[in-house]
DNA sequence: TATATATGATACCTAAAAGTATCACGTCAA
DNA sequence: TTGACGTGATACTTTTAGGTATCATATATA
């Protein structure tokens, strides 16, 4: 079943969410340390968190009274794989090695793109 | 310089202009027969391919008095290179082989990736 | 236990997105 | 040259997104 991208390509089209995504690449971080990093309330930081979450692209984890959010990078893959669609059109040879590792990895192409 | 991700971001955020690119990767279309593909008016069509020019996805040209809306496909590697960046966290074999790629091409990557 | 703290939830406001309807304008064709 | 046709542009409505403010709840901690 291939998974809905709306909500992943939803939640990627803003830029705070963006900024986030990249900041629990580094570290997971409570509610309160993501919101440090913005000039907005910690309301609004929890909102994008859970347009996050809502596309998978973090795991969110009770510790204690706080809530750890991290990243779920694997939630990216139906999207690079959705704009591995347009490589041909930009790209041909890295296009065509990349589906040669694809090809070679044993993964589970059951690839919709849609 | 790099290019301004949110408007490409902001483009794919709806699923409808996410057809129409794929529907344009297939061939040019005018605003008519783009519109002929969906249950809307033919503005409210217009629009997403105005979003979608505004981010740089498609080329607009004038055919007489139509308008041939083509793909411009890279105007996503931006993107594809943001996304990139998180490779690592799901897929290190992948990762690997495409930075070796990117290596092996004598391409500007004068890339920033925000 | 009493209190401070981290988060959850709700109501509300503003702006932008998505869509319709309508009319004006340029171009092609009879 | 007169329509017909494809498009541009504007005004309008409805819904969603992004944000604030406020209060409730659960958990540490003095």
């Amino acid at each position: 079943m291939p998974p809905n991208l709306q909500p992943v390509f939803r939640a990627l089209g803003d830029p705070t969410r963006r900024d986030i995504l990249r900041m629990l690449g580094q570290e997971p971080m409570t509610i309160a340390e993501v919101s440090e990093h913005f000039d907005m309330t910690r309301a609004a930081v929890k909102k994008h968190l859970v347009m996050l979450s809502d596309g998978g692209l973090i795991n969110v984890e009770p510790r204690g009274r706080e809530k750890v959010n991290s990243l779920n990078a694997a939630a990216l893959k139906p999207v690079f794989e959705w704009l591995s669609w347009f490589d041909k059109f930009w790209d041909d040879r890295l296009d065509a090695l990349k589906t040669a590792i694809e090809k070679d990895q044993s993964h589970d192409t059951g690839r919709n793109n849609d």
